[in-house]
DNA sequence: GTTAGCACTCACCGGCATAGAGTGCTAACA
DNA sequence: TGTTAGCACTCTATGCCGGTGAGTGCTAAC
C-alpha cells in the first residue's frame, strides 16, 4: 500500500490532536476539527489502511486511533516543523545567561533545571567525564595546618579540586614542591594515564623522609585515582505527574522508579554521540526498561571536544517539535558558553 | 475526664496499630490482637472518652478510630520507647564511615541519602551556612593564563572555592601579593561583614594600574558577596509513594508539590534550634501547608557551632521511634565527623 | 464497673443496565 | 471507481442498586 499525499495528511491530524489531547482520535473528530475536506467514512477507510500499514493503533475496537511508535518516527523525520527555539520561552533563556556562573557543575544543573522547566518533561545532563582529559595543571594549596586544596585543570578547563588531609609539619614551599613534581609527572596525560606507581618510585628514591610523606601520598593517590561515579543529573522527575497518561498511579510509580535507574539513563545518554539532536522513540530504544518513553538528547562540547550529553524523557506522545528544538537550542548555547569561558 | 492507666493502654495499642496498618482501629480488632484483659465493648466506651478528649478522630461513623495529633505528641514525649538506633540499620552506618568523603558538601549530600534510606521518608538537608562563619584565610591561585581560583577557608572549616576569570598579565606573584592584600582585610571578618568598598579604596590608592584590575575585582567582589542561596537537599521525595496514605495520587501530588516549595522546607529546618531532636506533628507546624505531615529534625555542629540542620518528612502516621533514634544518631555522627575533619 | 446483645450506620464491592463514542460494512451516489 | 450516508455492532465508562461486613452506641443484665 502507498502511503499517499491524503493518508500523511490525516496521519499528521491525528498526531497533532493526540499530542495535544492524550485521548483515542475517532474519525467523526476528525472530520469535524480538521478541515481535510473528506467525511468521516472516508476517514474510517483510511485509518484502517493506516493501521494495517503500521501507522496507527487501536486500544480497543470500539475506541479512536493512537499514533504508533512508526508514526512518531515519521512524523519527527518528515512531518513536524521545527520551531526557533530561540523565540519561545525567552524569558527562560534570559535568566540563563543572565545568571553568571562560572563553575562547570553549576552550569549543568543550571541547564537541567531550565530544560525541565521548559519542556515540562524530565531532563537529564550527564556531567563531564573526567576519565579521557588531559591534565594541563596540578597545584598544592595550603589551607589550613592539616589540610590541603589538590587543584587540577585540565585541557577542557574542568577544575577538579579535592581537599585532602596532609601531616602537620609540611609548609607551603614543601607543597610547593610536591606539586612540580606532581607537573613532572603527570602534566600532558589524561586520568587514565595516570600510573600511581610512578608517584609510589618517585616518593622512595627522593623523599627520604619516608613516612612523613605517606599520608600525603595516600591522599593523593586517593583523588586522582577516585574512581569516577556515572554522574547524571535529573531534574523536573515529578513533571509527569500533570500528564494524564500518568494519572494511573502503577505507571507514575513504574516511571519514577525507572528515574532510579541511574546506571541505565547513563549508558543510554552517553551511547550516543551523534552530532546535533537525536530522538529515540518508544521501542526503538535498546532497553526494554524504556520501550514506553521516548528520549530526546543532544550533546555538549568545550570547542570540538565532546564533554557530556543532555536529554529529557517524557511519555511517547511528546511534543517533539517544542522539545526538539528546545535541546537543540539549549546544546548549542551551552556549548557556545561553556567554550566561551574555558575554551582554548 | 482523667487519663488513666487503661486508657493509656488502650491509646498506645491503637497508636501502634495504626502507625503499623494504617487502617483506622476497632474495639474488637483490638481486643483480640493485644492482650488487654478487657472486651471489646469496654474498649469501646474507652475509646469514645478518648475520642472526647481529643485523642481520637473518626473517619465517619462506622469506622474505627485514628489517633489525633495531640496523641501522636504523647506518644514521641511519653510513650514511646527510643530504640538504639546504633543497633539498626548497622550497615549503612558502616557504609557511611567507610566512604572517606572529604568535602563538607559530599559528606551532607550522603547523610540525606541515608537518612532517606534509612527512614523510608524524604530527608532534608540545609547545606551549611556561611554568612555568619568567619574568614580564617584567603588565597588567590593561579590556574591557567585567565583562570584563577579563590580560595575561602573559614573558621568552620568549610571551604568556599570560586573560579574567576582574571586579566592575562596578571602573573602568579601578583596574585599572592593581592592574596595577602586579602588576607589583611577580611581574615577574622565573617561574610556578612565583609565592605566591598574597602576593597575599592584599596585598589585606588594602591593599585595604581588601574584598568588592569578592575576585572579582578569585579569578579572578586562578585564571589565574595555572591547571593547565597537558600541551600536545601532533599533526597528520597518518591519514598512516600509507597505508603497507603499516598494512594491516593492527589495526596501524592499535593506532597510532591510540597516539596518544591524549597524556601518553606527551609525556613522550618531553620527556624528550631534546639539542641537534640525536635519533632512537629501535623497542626503544630507553623506553616498550614505542612498540617498534615510531622517533621522531624535535628542540628549537626563543627565543634559547637551550629552549622546546619538535617530532618525528615512524613506522614503524621510516622514510625516516630525509629524516625527519631536515627535522627538522634545521624545528626551526633555527622557532627562528629565533621568535627574530627575540620574541628578546632 | 464490665460485658453481652442488638439495632443501626456507612463504606465497599459486584452485578446490571444505560449511554456514548467509535468502528466496519453495505449500498447508494457522483 | 472513489466517496459517503446509514446502520448494526462493540466496547468502555458511568451510575444505580442491594448485599456484606466492620464498626459503633446504647441498653440491660451480671
Amino acid at each position: 500500500m502507498q502511503l499517499d499525499d491524503r493518508k500523511v495528511k490525516i496521519l499528521q491530524a491525528i498526531i497533532d490532536d493526540f499530542i495535544f489531547s492524550a485521548e483515542p482520535v475517532g474519525s467523526r473528530t476528525l472530520a469535524k476539527k480538521y478541515n481535510l475536506g473528506i467525511s468521516s467514512a472516508t476517514i474510517r477507510n483510511e485509518m484502517a489502511d493506516l493501521e494495517e500499514m503500521g501507522y496507527l493503533d487501536q486500544p480497543h475496537t470500539s475506541a479512536g486511533r493512537v499514533p504508533s511508535d512508526k508514526a512518531y518516527r515519521l512524523y519527527v523525520d518528515k512531518l513536524m516543523k521545527v520551531r526557533n527555539a530561540q523565540n519561545l520561552d525567552a524569558e527562560y533563556f534570559k535568566k540563563f545567561f543572565k545568571t553568571r556562573l562560572s563553575q562547570v557543575e553549576q552550569v549543568i544543573y543550571h541547564t537541567a533545571k531550565i530544560l525541565s522547566e521548559i519542556t515540562k518533561y524530565t531532563s537529564m545532563v550527564v556531567a563531564p567525564q573526567l576519565k579521557s582529559t588531559v591534565i594541563k595543571h596540578i597545584q598544592l594549596v595550603h589551607v589550613d595546618r592539616q589540610l590541603a586544596l589538590l587543584v587540577i585543570a585540565t585541557s577542557s578547563g574542568i577544575l577538579k579540586d579535592t581537599l585532602i588531609a596532609i601531616p602537620e609539619d609540611i609548609d607551603s614551599d614543601s607543597l610547593h614542591k610536591i606539586s612540580i613534581i606532581l607537573n613532572d609527572l603527570y602534566a600532558g596525560k589524561t586520568f587514565d594515564d595516570i600510573d600511581l606507581e610512578d608517584l609510589k618510585e618517585f616518593q622512595k628514591t627522593i623523599f627520604r623522609s619516608g613516612a612523613l610523606f605517606d599520608s600525603l601520598m595516600d591522599a593523593l593517590a586517593q583523588s586522582l585515582k577516585q574512581k569516577e561515579e556515572k554522574e547524571i543529573y535529573l531534574e523536573g522527575a515529578t513533571n509527569i505527574l500533570h500528564l494524564p497518561e500518568y494519572q494511573d498511579l502503577v505507571k507514575a510509580k513504574t516511571f519514577l522508579n525507572l528515574l532510579e535507574e541511574k546506571d541505565l539513563l547513563y549508558t543510554m545518554l552517553t551511547s550516543t554521540e551523534v552530532d546535533g539532536v537525536s530522538v529515540s522513540i518508544g521501542r526503538e530504544n535498546p532497553f526494554a526498561e524504556l520501550r514506553d518513553y521516548s528520549i530526546v538528547s543532544a550533546t555538549y562540547r568545550i570547542g570540538d571536544k565532546v564533554l557530556g550529553s543532555i536529554g529529557i524523557i517524557g511519555p511517547t506522545r511528546m511534543e517533539y517539535s517544542k522539545t526538539v528544538s528546545t535541546m537543540d537550542f539549549m546544546a548549542k548555547a551551552l556549548s557556545q558558553y561553556l567554550t566561551s569561558l574555558y575554551g582554548k
